[in-house]
RNA sequence: GCAUCCAUAGCUCAACUGGAUAGAGCAUCGGUCUACGAAACCGAAGGUUACUGGUUCGACUCCAGUUGGAUGCACCA
């Protein structure tokens, strides 16, 4: 049950009564809206506005009539005429009741199934799995993860592929680094550190012999490790024989990250290897079918538009063809992203596919997209969910090439200990007050740090649009105060606590929920935000945008908070009072449990 | 040079896609605990939404231009 859809339902058999365009009457119904101000009631209509014209009426007169048209039902208490022509509409109390009263016995809280979900292939993360991953990687892996969850929560089905950077360039530093840097001893004892070691040794090397731009051609160690990776293509023995050597070390350093940070296992972790063996027959089959061409001794796709500009004059126009083949015939991240695209669509049978990847990617993925749509994958929906780039203090990106960006393991380790710092001044201040503070034993206390501090860095990242270019600042991303996963985490702890001291069974308010009185204004905005959590859902689920998450999550523990305040629970005046309460308790640590849930954060009973 | 994105309180960000008085959090100032958890609550202050025009009942949002910034632009991925 939405709120939402259940107001607008109203408007529509009204519009429709005032002879309103019928092909615009989905416009106007999308202009009932969630009160901007809650001094308006609890939604508002804004059509009146702008029918006045196409109906030659004032505004005023237009709300009036749509007031009067509006068919009996049980959910309006009052929709008054409010300013220039606004709609306020205040819902019944009872029936917000019956609601709650509804959603207490549904495991989905209200959440309804959709009645057509669609398969999705959602790409993210994407390491170069040679590198350990660093504060940069952060947001594709949790936000992917996170709309993952939310898609799949709704009903959907969603297959998630981890495209492994695993043959690129990145492969021929670590053989660089391993035939002339390797310290044999200690890779025997721990390879995954002697790789990392090797890694970062053969970068200083570049960049001492390349300057500033260790990319320069003219750098010889880059060269040695270019030509090492060239080996590695075209199938040199030995270094074949040290990737595969290499790989599950990698991968099991990856996996232990990914472990760290709490992420969902993905159901593919198809790499840019896995897809090597197809790319001449792409090429081939493009060019047999006409969609690429041969270009200065290589060959490329058509830009977004379908032209290929080639001279200086056309690529300072508009925008250049993509390369599929080199002229040494190596083949490029467009080919390999083409033949991920067949993958997805021909074996797993996408209706979506969904790239996680940062927006200076942009251009690739009009690019490929065209090109994918070209080949006859038509009946496709594509989607470059973008996001912004993590800045430094300075508000300058961490270019990967700068390699100053602070490492994603420390990060999660910084942000553990400081969770463990905070639960200790906590216990002491508690104690000090006289509380009954339980003492816990050690690995709840660990648990409890754990869920705190990842949590705390997940939801810094979440709760910002994802569009927006990203500020890395430690110090705001592993607060505790304020819109925080760790303030939601603690009106959850709350909640808990709640039921611990009633000693009643939260099966009770699950299975034969009490009526639910909303005598106080603290109670009566909590419900309603209880019940919005459908609305929440699909408005981040419409926009892949977490976001919205986490803003109705801080909407949900703010009025819960001043509920808590101003309402005692235990205490209530009357048992009826009180079983009321406790459902409300009840509801909200299952609303923000579900919803820290959709965005992988861990709640905890106690903090 | 061309293209994409961005500019909102001192700082970090919202604004449900064109609606009422632009909202939060930090930071600042003031008030709340013999306790259902103060990791909290209540309040104050803080704005010409970069600038200039335009579109209309109505613009942070759409259009044009200006300034400033980020990013991308054929053999890295």
């Amino acid at each position: 049950m939405n709120l939402l859809d259940e107001v607008r339902s109203l408007f529509r058999p009204a519009l429709v009564a005032m002879s309103v365009d019928p092909a615009k009457i989905d416009d106007y119904v999308a202009m009932v809206k969630p009160a901007a101000n809650a001094d308006h009631g609890d939604y508002q209509a804004n059509m009146s506005m702008a029918l006045s014209k196409t109906l030659g009426k004032k505004p005023t007169d237009v709300a009036q009539a749509i007031i009067a048209a509006l068919p009996a039902n049980s959910l309006v208490d009052s929709a008054t005429v409010a300013g220039p022509g606004f709609i306020n509409i205040r819902l019944k109390t009872d029936w917000l009741v019956e609601q709650l009263q509804q959603i207490a016995t549904d495991e989905r809280l209200g959440v309804p199934t959709l009645a057509s979900p669609k398969t999705f292939v959602i790409d993210y993360s994407g390491p170069n799995v040679a590198k350990p991953l660093h504060v940069g990687h952060l947001r594709s892996t949790i936000i992917g993860d996170s709309i993952t969850r939310l898609l799949r929560f709704l009903g959907h089905t969603v297959i998630s592929d981890n495209h492994l950077g695993d043959w690129g360039t990145q492969f021929g530093i670590l053989l660089y680094g391993y035939k002339n840097l390797l310290d044999r001893e200690a890779y025997e004892q721990n390879p995954v550190q002697e790789l990392a070691r090797l890694y970062k040794a053969v970068r200083i090397l570049i960049k001492e012999a390349g300057g500033e731009d260790e990319e320069a051609i003219a750098n010889p160690i880059a060269e040695k490790c270019r030509h090492e990776t060239a080996k590695l293509h075209a199938g040199d023995e030995e270094n074949l024989r040290l990737w595969n050597e290499f790989m599950p070390a990698c991968l099991s350093e990856l996996h232990s990250t990914y472990e760290k940070l709490g992420i969902l296992t993905f159901n593919h972790e198809l790499g840019e290897s896995a897809y090597n063996p197809e790319l001449p027959e792409i090429v081939a089959e493009q060019l047999a079918k006409g969609i690429a061409f041969d270009s200065q001794g290589a060959v490329v796709i058509p830009n977004a538009k379908g032209n290929i500009p080639q001279t200086k004059e056309e690529l300072e126009k508009e925008d250049p063809p993509a390369l599929i083949r080199k002229r040494d015939g190596a083949f490029t991240y467009t080919t390999t992203d083409l033949a991920t695209v067949r993958h997805r669509v021909n074996v797993f049978h996408a209706d979506v596919l969904l790239y996680v990847v940062d927006f200076r990617q942009s251009l690739h993925f009009k690019t490929l997209f065209a090109q994918a749509k070209r080949w006859g994958y038509t009946n496709v929906e594509f989607e470059h969910l973008s996001f912004g780039s993590v800045l430094g203090a300075d508000g300058k990106p961490f270019g990967a090439r700068k390699g100053a960006a602070p490492g994603l393991v420390e990060l999660l380790e910084e942000s553990l200990v400081l969770a463990n710092k905070k639960y200790w001044e906590s216990y002491k201040s508690r104690k000090e007050q006289g509380h009954d503070v339980p003492d816990l034993d050690e690995t709840e206390i660990s648990k409890i740090a754990e869920n705190v501090g990842i949590g705390a860095v997940k939801y810094a990242d979440l709760s910002q649009n994802r569009t927006s270019n990203y500020k890395f600042d430690p110090e705001k991303m592993l607060a505790t105060d304020g819109n925080t996963s760790t303030y939601m985490q603690f009106a959850f702890a709350r909640c808990r606590g709640i039921f611990r001291k009633a000693n009643e069974p939260e099966e009770r308010f699950r299975t034969n929920p009490p009526k639910v009185i909303l005598g106080q204004p603290t109670e009566r905005a909590l419900a309603l935000q209880l019940l919005r959590l459908p609305n929440a859902l699909e408005t981040a689920a419409a926009e892949y945008m977490p976001h919205h998450l986490t803003a109705y999550l801080w909407d949900v523990a703010k009025s819960y908070s001043s509920f808590n305040e101003q309402c005692p629970v235990l205490k209530a005046e009357t048992p009826e009072l009180r079983d009321s309460r406790l459902l409300l308790v009840d509801l909200t640590a299952r609303v923000i449990h579900l919803t820290l849930d959709l965005l992988g954060i861990k709640t905890v009973e106690r903090m």
